[in-house]
DNA sequence: ACAATGTATAACCGATATGTTAAATAATGT
DNA sequence: ACATTATTTAACATATCGGTTATACATTGT
């Protein structure tokens, strides 16, 4: 919704490690152990991915016991979707347009 | 194409300037000086933008004289809203099913 | 009560990001 | 030739990022 989560969403998006994680939850929720063992980074460091994977919204923390259980939540997702669907247009025509245009700038106004 | 070039993508798009960058030239063309313009920062910021835009492959110079002219070339971001749009069932049905999830754990296997 | 387990937080470190101002480069105008 | 204009690059400061190890916290098992 908000103009500010897009900021959060899209640098939370921007780490491969992130990105890996929301992959992993998009089959199902899993704990936070189960969601570091595949990397080669240290648990701590997972941890803290998933805080900011939280904090943009993306995930949702389900405590039972000890053990905190991760699920998706690709809702900002659509509002990225959104920003970047406004540019669907430019690869298509309007790129051939452009290109076009720098290639003969006379016809510009085409 | 590469996922390497994702990570340039989703990093180059992740500052807001560069967004703001991006929404002025989607309308057309500009010269530098005046994408710079617009911004409370300086000049030589925004040179560095551009330079990451350009390393991310979303935007395109041509030298006109000692103007350089930056136009968008929004294909890379095709890339990102492929990987985006592998989520949206998420935001649909497939969310409400989690959500019933942890409602009532019980029906898990519906 | 105590040990073990799952996870987060603290303290730290090096690399990267983003901004600044000053200087370099390149083209244009006089 | 020289000044002006458009832009990048260099050098620097500071903040944030992403990693580490050590520690704290909470829950479970014995």
């Amino acid at each position: 919704m908000s103009i500010a989560s897009l900021d959060r969403v899209s640098s939370a998006v921007a780490d491969p490690t992130r990105r890996a994680i929301l992959d992993r939850l998009a089959q199902g929720p899993a704990r936070a152990g189960e969601l570091a063992a595949p990397f080669a980074i240290s648990q701590p460091a997972v941890s803290r991915h998933l805080r900011v994977l939280e904090h943009a919204g993306l995930i949702r923390r389900h405590r039972s016991g000890r053990e905190h259980v991760l699920s998706i939540d690709a809702r900002p997702l659509h509002e990225l979707q959104h920003w970047v669907s406004r540019y669907e247009g430019f690869w298509n025509e309007k790129l051939d347009r452009l290109e076009r245009h720098f290639a003969s700038p006379s016809e510009e106004q085409a």
